[in-house]
DNA sequence: ATTGACGCTATTTTT
DNA sequence: TAGCGTCAAT
């Protein structure tokens, strides 16, 4: 068992030391990407739990999501022989969650509340739209949810928000009556979760203090992508109460103590927790969802850290590419300041490439993964874009070479259609007041109860201030049967599974429901009827494991395995995919790639209004979010980086003339190792060892140079697409598929080019060239 | 209740 | 381009 002191603390660099063993005091880790950041977060819990200075119970560690908080948990048992599972290490919101558990009646809510995730808050906002009356075209539900998020992300409750004309009071009256409903169902969304865990802790003196009083140690995980209600929670927690109303921080309460400011004996702070904070500003992208990277200065500032420490050393990329990574975060203003190094040596030049087409540039890609696949596992390769749109045509590609990947970001488990409706069920059974459940699988499968019925019931239930199950009972006629018929339904599931093990619980529902029979008959139905006992299978796994969860001092009242499970259910949405081969070409957006790491990497699409994006430039801070963006893409490259662009992209159904990203221009052009002829306006170093060494992968003729500005001319394309294909009328062509054939007539230019060919065996076939494979023959 | 046509829109997204 | 949501038609 690894817990000596010295053996913790082995290997360490000096920074790196000096962070895990720091003083009881604030602090303030600036950890740059691939500095050891985890590892100083782990190792410092477990210097300090075991220099007995502090509890397994009295450190509270946070971060934002589910992978990295298991990582912590896992690193940490392999460090020290605790049970680490009554730790509360978590997400901000999974301990909030926790927190509102434990304490629900002072935090008024009911015992079994639920958890909306992103989609069942929209759900929940349509329907109260509808219910309202509300005009969608003015309040659209998605920007109301968004509207909603930022207000609760700020701390100001509907009763607090400022509105100076119709418009914004209308709306302020639809996010009181939001709120309003979410109290009647029983439900919490995400942000709901740490607003009312905040409140609770700021109204409740007694629960503040004994919280303040239990955590000495709070250390915090990303710090930069915390937001404003996430900062006062921290401070809250740390013993420093904070007002957020409308962000801005008014000190009107009478503050407790400062750690250490009262406390009569060192390293015991009284009232209070030492805030440990790691972060990496240049590595703040969510600005967008209200990340607030000035929380890092303003942590300096009241928490008054005397020394912020510095992270710098990189473990994990060749020279090159740090240098291009402090090249470009070098041109960002607002920086707490930073610069990576290496002892690892500089390794190779960053490959470019000039594509003509979008189309080209994934076959170049793919071409350039066929040769790597000798040297490197398929998922040491990593395919990185700046927006989703832009993974069809590599797909596309990797498909057609055969090549196998797994794309990033799509449906994740609890988020499928047959799995939600599933849970919609089950949130029925532990709360039939759940309207967002309720008239999800209402009528699903479908049992007869229109859209005319559930008006009539949404009237009643208005009508009457109640629940949609609460008001069947009011309505007469057809509706009422068949709604009774519905309400009976989840009565006989709740009383069927009253005493089952929770996986038996599922799967009774999954019958009664009908959902199973529906899917068996459904045609594409086979993979969700695996999933809904993959669903089984996810329940059994989870109680297995719950019994540890709930090792810990807080009294969590005999909660029920279904609501814990529920809750799971939304706090963590489960895999990305079902995690197909391991052995697959990663393919993910830069956002969805921090925190990850491949030997190999591409950055495609390094275009002007792509990567920057065109919305985030005229944005205030926009232009340097994207830098950021890119600081975060080159640094997930562990030996080979590729960067790529294309002249030509199809986009939004339009072809698109873009000039290559600026933050090229702003890699030194020494880094560099350009696989096609590089640009007119580029610098050109004499010293630089490797301009001599260009020889394009593909057949590509010297561009014609063109002007910055200055849209490439069709001509030029179409001419230089006949140079190199060296395809003709009457050519005699070989095509993968269909074998010989010949040119018979051409069309179009450019990336629509497009030729007939009349195969010897296929017959007559038109085929763009773009995509298909033609050679002379 | 399901199907098809139309029109709109189109960064990024932990929980 | 294509994926979605709404709407009308079956």
């Amino acid at each position: 068992m690894p817990s000596s002191i010295p053996q913790l603390l082995s290997g360490l660099n000096p920074e790196q030391l000096a962070a895990v063993t720091l003083p009881p005091q604030h602090a303030l880790i600036l950890a740059g990407a691939g500095s050891g950041k985890t590892r100083v977060l782990t190792t410092r819990i477990a210097w300090l739990i075991s220099t007995g200075q502090a509890g397994p119970h009295s450190i509270l560690a946070v971060t934002f999501t589910n992978k990295a908080a298991k990582e912590m948990l896992a690193r940490l048992s392999a460090m020290l022989p605790i049970n680490t599972r009554g730790m509360w290490i978590g997400t901000f919101h999974g301990l909030c969650n926790r927190l509102l558990r434990a304490h629900y009646r002072e935090a008024g809510l009911p015992q079994l509340f639920q958890i909306l995730d992103q989609a069942d808050q929209l759900s929940a906002i349509k329907r109260l739209v509808r219910s309202l009356n509300i005009d969608d075209e003015k309040f659209p539900p998605r920007e109301l949810q968004h509207f909603i998020n930022a207000q609760k992300e700020q701390g100001v409750r509907a009763n607090a928000v400022e509105a100076w004309d119709d418009f914004a009071r209308r709306r302020v009256e639809i996010y009181a009556a939001y709120e309003q409903q979410c109290q009647r169902e029983g439900v919490v969304d995400f942000a709901e979760l740490l607003l009312r865990s905040f409140e609770l802790l700021e109204r409740n003196e007694i629960l503040r203090r004994h919280y303040q009083e239990r955590f000495q140690h709070i250390l915090v995980d990303e710090f930069q992508d915390t937001n404003r209600l996430q900062y006062a929670w921290l401070r809250q927690l740390a013993g420093k109460a904070m007002h957020i109303a409308g962000g801005r921080a008014k000190n009107d309460l009478p503050p407790n103590p400062l750690p250490g400011e009262g406390g009569d004996y060192p390293g015991a702070p009284i009232n209070g927790a030492w805030i440990f904070a790691v972060g990496d500003d240049d590595q703040s992208i969510y600005a967008f969802r209200g990340a607030e990277v000035g929380n890092m200065r303003d942590l300096e500032r009241e928490f008054k850290v005397a020394k912020v420490i510095r992270l710098e050393q990189n473990y994990r990329s060749h020279g090159n590419i740090l240098d291009a990574a402090n090249a470009i975060i070098k041109n960002n203003e607002a920086r707490l300041g930073k610069n990576l190094w290496t002892d690892a040596g500089s390794g190779e030049p960053l490959r470019v490439f000039e594509a003509n087409s979008d189309l080209d540039e994934a076959r170049w890609i793919v071409e350039e993964i066929q040769g790597l696949s000798r040297d490197h596992s398929r998922s040491e390769i990593a395919l990185l874009y700046r927006s989703n749109a832009q993974s069809r045509v590599l797909e596309h590609a990797l498909f057609n070479a055969r090549l196998p990947y797994r794309v990033y970001g799509g449906l994740r488990f609890f988020e499928r259609q047959e799995i939600k409706h599933a849970l919609a069920y089950l949130r029925l059974i532990a709360n039939p007041d759940d309207d967002t459940a309720f008239a999800r699988v209402v009528n699903f499968p479908t049992r007869g109860i229109g859209a005319r019925s559930l008006e009539q019931l949404a009237d009643a239930a208005k009508a009457q201030g109640s629940s949609l199950h609460a008001a069947i009972g009011q309505l007469g006629g057809k509706a009422q049967s068949s709604l009774s018929t519905f309400a009976q339904l989840i009565v006989r599931m709740r009383e069927g599974s009253a005493d089952l093990p929770l996986p038996e619980v599922v799967d009774h529902v999954l019958d009664l429901s009908g959902l199973r029979e529906h899917y068996r008959n459904e045609k594409e139905g086979q993979d969700r009827l695996e999933n809904l006992d993959e669903l089984i299978n996810a329940a059994a796994s989870f109680v297995s494991e719950e019994g540890q969860h709930l090792a810990t001092d807080v009294p969590m009242e005999e909660q029920s395995d279904l609501a814990s499970f529920l809750a799971h259910a939304s706090l963590e949405a489960g895999e990305h995919q079902a995690g197909d081969s391991d052995e697959a070409i990663q393919l993910m957006t830069v956002h969805s790639a921090k925190g990850l790491e491949f030997n190999v990497v591409f950055i495609s699409g390094l275009e002007e209004g792509l990567f920057p994006h065109e919305n985030a430039v005229p944005e205030e801070r926009g232009l340097e979010e994207e830098r950021r963006l890119m600081y975060v893409a080159v640094t997930r490259a562990r030996q080979r980086l590729y960067l790529s662009f294309a002249q030509t992209r199809m986009l939004h159904g339009q072809t698109r003339y873009n000039l290559p990203s600026r933050f090229l221009d702003e890699i030194p052009a020494g880094l560099l190792k350009w696989l096609t002829p590089k640009l007119k306006n580029a610098y050109v170093p004499k010293e630089a060892p490797w301009q001599d060494e260009v020889k394009p992968k593909t057949s590509h003729k010297p561009l014609p140079l063109r002007r910055a500005n200055a849209p490439p001319m069709h001509q030029a394309i179409a001419a230089r697409r006949e140079d190199d294909s060296g395809l003709r009328i009457g050519q005699n062509v070989m095509h993968a598929k269909f074998g010989q054939g010949v040119i018979i007539q051409s069309e179009g230019s450019g990336q629509d080019a497009r030729v007939q060919v009349n195969f010897r065996h296929a017959g007559m076939k038109w085929l763009a060239l773009s995509v298909a494979k033609l050679s002379p023959a």
